[in-house]
DNA sequence: AGTTCGTGTCATCAG
DNA sequence: CGCTGATGACACGAA
């Protein structure tokens, strides 16, 4: 039903198109209106910035655990405005000039006799193409996602120079299913200033029939012209009346329908989105892919995903990160390729061996320098440091904390130097000290990513039995705990066998369990609940932050689409004004006319000035004497107060 | 040296 | 009553 009412719209556009061609106008942006109303809502949706909704579930949703159990209805609206607002980033005051051009192209493909002048504008800008009609012309139309504006001039240019009516359009069959789609948004900018167009050809007619020039003999036509006017006052006037608040809701209407609708304008936009987007994946060059691995405190929470297919959790990262390294480093399309979901499932079938194998052959094939270059990077953190993973003993920390390690409980093995590292979901609890403690991961990665990430393990693997297992010297070198948090270093001071991920992501009647059953001094128990507020409050804080930040945008974002809006308003206003002014003029005039031609009982023409014409409802047009009192102020009803008052 | 930004932490409240 | 999330406020370090 929805699809058969997709088409009905659509084939209404179209007929609205080719009506208003020939000055007929159908007015179905009631229906569009209807049609769109749901895509209005979400982007007009409730300022809810500040409603408890997690954020991440935006990035998280691939992970099946995305809704947030408080508001999971929300989900679905976040993703909606995500999208809607990249839409919109690509500039906004932009695109009406984008519905041009698509105008442009679908005049090309509707009217083809009229392409010659459209040709002549467009080969202005757009020469090169004309000198090389054919093949090139054929090329440069194989790189439609360039942009929107190219399309448009490549396919003018082939619709004036050769036009379809004699069925060689092979550029057209090649891009039908384009064209049809690009056909969309022109309706719907048709419909936009469909009122507005009237209005001006109204107010050309109004102008035609005042102009003395013009103005032809009362005598001759005043019916015709009465008739018109009383098709204008009975129908248009209406309009004009209901044009403002028409309007309030049509230009609801229009931005966001026209954009979450056409699929076509989208893409046209992802062509610039595309553009951008590349342009950040580039910019994020390998290095930067191998600085994501190494350190995930960098950028998580200063960038927003340029786009859903980045749209990568935290537990897609570093998996994606991994797989560029073990593959091709600086292949793009392995990140997608790693994210999918299967591959997830897979990786974390393979637990930590060979992930971790992997992972030191990688280490191991990077150049120190390389990696201290991508650890100069801002965002750094109390943990965080300036030396590399294999940079052996390269830092006082290391040689201290390894001292440390070793005199105490032989924690050794903690190291935030991988903070990416891929595993760090799967932790075992039996590899509690393992030489690649993801402890410190989380606190670096500002993707924000749900908790449960790493719930997983501590339900699958039991705890018990927790050992620290001493490391071997190549081990302690490689992954020096020099960048160690507060709470860690607090932790090995107080010989607690957790790292502080364990501590703060293990269930609560986990928790309760490890506190009652470790025999944990008093102090070691208060350690312990510290570390665990302060992680939790950490995340909290991180979400918090992200929240704050996406609403404050949206609010920007928000403000400029209003303000936009006002700039059109207030032209309707204008427009609407004028209109009014002009049809008022003119009805004055032709009740000039008509009554300087009636004659009284006595046979004198009637008086303008005391005599007037009304229009009632059945279309009959009746002399009335002017009642002067009503037509009086507000002064006069003030004295009509005052004379109810007295009365009373 | 002052400012801005990012981050961690604490206190507090509500569910 | 305790746990947890959310959030304002503050402090600190880096740019």
């Amino acid at each position: 039903m929805q699809i058969a009412k997709k088409y009905l719209s659509e084939g209404l556009i179209q007929l609205t198109i080719l009506l208003s061609l020939i000055g007929v106008r159908v007015d179905i942006d009631s229906y569009l209106s209807g049609y769109y109303t749901p895509l209005i809502e979400i982007n007009l949706g409730s300022s809810s910035a500040y409603t408890q909704t997690p954020f991440h579930n935006l990035r998280d949703n691939l992970d099946g655990y995305s809704v947030h159990p408080k508001c999971p209805e929300l989900d679905y609206f976040f993703a909606s405005r995500r999208l809607l607002d990249e839409v919109r980033t690509l500039g906004s005051r932009s695109f009406p000039t984008q519905l041009n051009a698509w105008l442009v192209h679908q005049v090309s493909a509707t009217d083809k006799a009229d392409c010659g002048p459209s040709t002549s504008n467009n080969t202005d800008t757009n020469s090169g193409l004309l000198e090389s009609p054919g093949d090139e012309a054929r090329d440069d139309s194989e790189h439609l996602p360039d942009s929107g504006q190219e399309v448009c001039q490549t396919t003018t240019t082939e619709l004036g120079q050769r036009p379809c009516s004699t069925g060689a359009c092979g550029f057209l069959k090649e891009e039908e299913v384009k064209v049809k789609e690009e056909e969309k948004p022109a309706p719907l900018t048709q419909l936009a200033h469909s009122s507005t167009l009237e209005q001006e050809s109204l107010l050309e007619g109004i102008t035609a029939l005042s102009d003395p020039a013009r103005h032809q003999p009362p005598t001759i036509d005043i019916d015709q012209h009465w008739s018109n006017l009383l098709s204008l006052s009975v129908t248009d006037l209406d309009d004009l009346d209901s044009l403002v608040t028409e309007r309030l809701s049509d230009l609801g209407t229009d931005i966001p329908s026209a954009i979450s609708q056409d699929v076509s304008l989208h893409d046209a936009m992802v062509t610039r989105a595309f553009g951008v987007a590349s342009e950040r994946v580039e910019s994020r060059s390998v290095a930067q892919q191998q600085r994501n691995l190494f350190r995930m405190e960098c950028t998580g929470s200063s960038h927003s995903d340029p786009s859903p297919g980045m749209a990568v959790g935290l537990a897609a990262l570093p998996f994606a990160s991994v797989c560029n390294l073990t593959g091709n480093v600086s292949s793009h399309s392995a990140l997608g390729g790693c994210l999918d979901e299967a591959v997830f499932d897979q990786i974390n079938q393979l637990g930590l061996e060979g992930l971790d194998t992997q992972l030191m052959g990688s280490l191991e094939s990077i150049n120190p320098q390389v990696l201290e270059d991508l650890d100069s990077d801002s965002g750094l953190s109390l943990e965080s440091s300036s030396g590399g993973p294999v940079s052996p003993g390269s830092s006082e920390m290391s040689s201290s904390s390894s001292s440390y390690c070793e005199d105490e409980c032989g924690a050794t093995g903690y190291s935030s130097e991988v903070d990416s590292v891929p595993s760090k979901g799967i932790m075992d609890y039996n590899t509690t000290w393992s030489p690649i403690d993801l402890s410190e991961s989380v606190w670096h990665d500002h993707s924000y990513s749900s908790p449960a990430f790493f719930n997983q393990p501590s339900i699958t693997l039991p705890h018990k039995g927790i050992k620290e297992e001493p490391l071997s010297d190549d081990d302690g070198s490689r992954f020096d705990d020099r960048d160690l948090s507060r709470d860690e270093l607090r932790a090995r001071a107080m010989c607690i066998p957790f790292s502080v991920l364990q501590i703060v992501n293990m269930p609560v009647e986990e928790f309760l369990e490890v506190l009652d059953g470790h025999g944990f001094s008093p102090d070691q128990v208060t350690l312990l609940r510290d570390i665990r507020r302060r992680g939790k409050n950490k995340l909290a804080a991180q979400n918090c932050r992200k929240r704050k930040l996406d609403a404050i945008t949206g609010l920007q974002e928000e403000v400029e689409r209003l303000q936009f809006q006002r700039g059109r308003l207030l032209k309707e206003k204008q427009l609407t004004a004028k209109t009014m002014g002009a049809v008022g003029q003119q009805i004055k005039q032709l009740t000039r006319d008509v009554l300087a031609r009636l004659r009284d009982s006595s046979g004198r023409p009637l008086n303008p000035e005391r005599f007037t014409l009304q229009c009632g409802a059945n279309g009959r047009v009746v002399v009335q004497p002017v009642r002067r009192p009503a037509v009086s102020t507000s002064t006069g009803t003030k004295t009509d107060k005052r004379k109810k008052d007295k009365k009373q």
